[in-house]
DNA sequence: CGTGTGACGCGAG
DNA sequence: CCTCGCGCCACAC
C-alpha cells in the first residue's frame, strides 16, 4: 500500500508521525517497527536531521527518559509532553503506562 | 568498502 | 553527576 516502502529512515518518520498524543515510544520500538530492532541508534541520528515538524517529543529512550537534542532541550520536550497530557517527572515519563504500541 | 557519526542500551568504575 | 568501552545498525562521504 502505498507502502511506499522507503528507507529505514522514512519508516521511522512515518512511525513517529503516527504516535498518538499523550503516548510515547522508545527508540528501540520505533527501530523494530521500522524493520530493524537494534537500530535504535540510527533512529536518534535520523531524528536530528529529520523534519522538526514531527512529534519527536513523544520519542523517549528505553528508560522512559527524554532525549537530548530536542528543540529547547529536555525542558522543552518535557513541557511539550505535559502539554499533551503526559506527566513528566525528572525528564522521565511513566513508560509502563504511556508507552504506545500500534497493535494494542 | 572503509571510516566517521549518532537524540541508543547496557555495563563498569 | 561523569567518563569509558562495547555492541548494534543505517547513512553520508
Amino acid at each position: 500500500m502505498t507502502t511506499t516502502e522507503n528507507s529505514f529512515k522514512d519508516n521511522v518518520y512515518t512511525i513517529v508521525a503516527r504516535i498518538p498524543s499523550g503516548r510515547v515510544m522508545t527508540y528501540g520500538q520505533i527501530a523494530a517497527l521500522a524493520g530493524n530492532p537494534g537500530a535504535a541508534r540510527q533512529v536518534g541520528g535520523l531524528a536530528h536531521f529529520g523534519p522538526t515538524n514531527l512529534p519527536w517529543q513523544r520519542v523517549v529512550n528505553k528508560n522512559g527518559g527524554l532525549a537530548s537534542g530536542y528543540y529547547g532541550g529536555r525542558d522543552g520536550q518535557s513541557h511539550d509532553l505535559e502539554a499533551e497530557g503526559v506527566s513528566v517527572s525528572q525528564y522521565q515519563v511513566d513508560v509502563e503506562k504511556l508507552i504506545y504500541w500500534p497493535d494494542e
